[in-house]
DNA sequence: AATGAATGAGACTTCATTCAT
DNA sequence: AATGAATGAAGTCTCATTCAT
């Protein structure tokens, strides 16, 4: 429960102010509680943040994996990718404003650890890309990795700006940021 | 001299560590002389951030601007915002890793300045494409607003994978990213 | 029987690291129980220091009074008093070690009884070299206070350097050391 | 000047409560300066800690080094390294006190430094008895090693009670501790 | 233009101790 | 007899900043 509140205030914090800048102060100070009970909890400050974005990491992972096995052409599969991660924005609330963010203040071995599990997310995206050129659903030309990070780039950014809870909903926004990917801005082929 | 390596020396911390975990002493040692020498160039750390920040902004801003009255069509203006984005990778070296991270630490006025060179920026090429899909060269469905942010997703997300110096060259990339936006993925329009 | 493992715990700490850096959960961690536990034995850090320093002290005084009461020589009581400090080595392992630097972290009360107690142990000596002078066996110039403090000096350094399971056996060492204290280096008398 | 009066506070401190239980805030507020200073001046409390010792022993082995360099017999040079232990509880003040004691707290690198030394003091007076058997002036039954050790038994534990203000001069004792370490105490060599 | 010394606030962390269970 | 959770005081250390020189 403690813990669970600590983890939540801290999202909150390292959000508003970034991790170095949010003191074990700050964070119990929102729970309402001692730095020593802080520090009953979590080893360090590092290892709080290790936690965060290894929950966090860990469970895209697994959303990822559960449409990767649902059997769908590549189209259909990465249209579901790319909802899962706008979807999240909402559900997860804040994290992933922190998560590429702060992954410079782990140690060198939980940074590793991080990642690791980024590569592979990355990757089974580049496979599903690579399926869909094979399959001729997407274009001969396409580049996967580089598509890939495309792809990244447009959802992981709007992490810098939508806000869930304006007028544009998550499902319109993945609705266009999914248009926007498969179908590109041209009127026409060239 | 002694200024101009100051600032080269923060920025390359402010990559490495961010900025609050980078101490004043640290960017002294790189240049090697004291912490007086700073704070005779800088009034304080905020104040080299900001620096750092407003040449950055400035400077596309500028670039930007020479494209826009190239009176090129959208399509062509577009493809240049983005290479001048890409090419940056190259050209400004780290500075962009920095821009977007570390707002947070500026004074709420500074920060405020920032804030709107960023919109400024944004504006114009939001601009673009609302003249691109008036003029039919875009296709009519693009929300601006939307396909303005997912552009910028794509080229900016560039900074945190892409190294100017591997086998992929800045123009390679560029024309990549080009491609993907303008044409998207898939093998037919649907 | 845990409150003997957390005091025997806590000596080896007490000699590895020192009273003040050795925490209770260092001592805890040791015999593998929690901190409730040590609370549960123990009043406070200090109660169990104060604990090992009377048990200490007070076993002495009850050998030292052992030896006196056997009614033989000077010399040979002094003889029998060296062993047993040098004996102690090995049959109380390294309490010894802790002894004399932690009395500093007793309460004033405490370290007073303490120090009461060593008093008496060193009286007895000193007692012992008196008669001894008195007695003609001991030489006339010996000034019974100094002396007594010479022998404990041999005696009680032998605490910094000796390891009783090393190639020098206890005895040898005893042996060494009462022929060093009675008879000098110096090949004839001046 | 500012960096010498925090030593000479930190020793002083040291001997009264032992270094784990003196704070920096200890040594700043007794010279009247604040925190910050302190790590102006020092990298670190252990730091600190190893600057006393190594000056201390290096002071030490200098002054042993002309001793012996000053070609006399294997008495007189012994007589006067106990001389120069003596007065240096006088000339160094509390140092001595501290020595012994705190070697725990440094880092194992310069924990190996100082053991180092102080095993070249001692192996130094070793050479001496040494030699002082072979010439025939010591007694052929001395083992030097053991000899040594307990000749710094007599001197160092001196530290513990010896205060050179009171009743007893320093040369006194000097004279004392020389003639029981030559002539030990019995009356008649056995 | 630059230095060295100092400051004071605040950072992370440890720890002896308490208490309900 | 023992545990887990929490406390609060204090510890070591960092750091942006100032200022006399």
């Amino acid at each position: 429960m403690m813990k669970a509140e600590l983890i939540q205030a801290s999202i909150g914090l390292f959000v508003e102010k970034g991790f170095s800048a949010t003191s074990i102060q700050d964070i119990v100070d929102r729970v309402g509680v001692t730095k020593g009970s802080f520090y009953y909890h979590f080893k360090s400050k590092e290892e709080l943040l290790m936690h965060i974005q290894a929950s966090y990491i860990d469970d895209l992972l697994t959303r990822q994996n559960q449409i990767l096995e649902s059997g769908q052409n590549a189209k259909d599969k990465l249209v579901k990718i790319v909802e899962l991660l706008i979807r999240d924005i909402e559900e997860q609330g804040e994290i992933g404003k922190v998560y590429y963010r702060e992954i410079r203040h782990l140690t060198p071995e939980n940074a590793a650890v991080i990642r690791h599990k980024r590569a592979e997310f990355r990757d089974k995206i580049e496979t599903v890309v690579k399926d869909g050129v094979q399959s001729g659903e997407f274009r001969a030309g396409l580049e996967p990795r580089i598509a890939t990070f495309a792809i990244l780039g447009v959802t992981n950014w709007s992490y810098q700006w939508f806000n869930p809870s304006g007028t544009l909903s998550v499902a319109e926004l993945a609705c266009m940021h999914t248009d926007f990917i498969l179908n590109g801005m041209l009127a026409e082929k060239k």
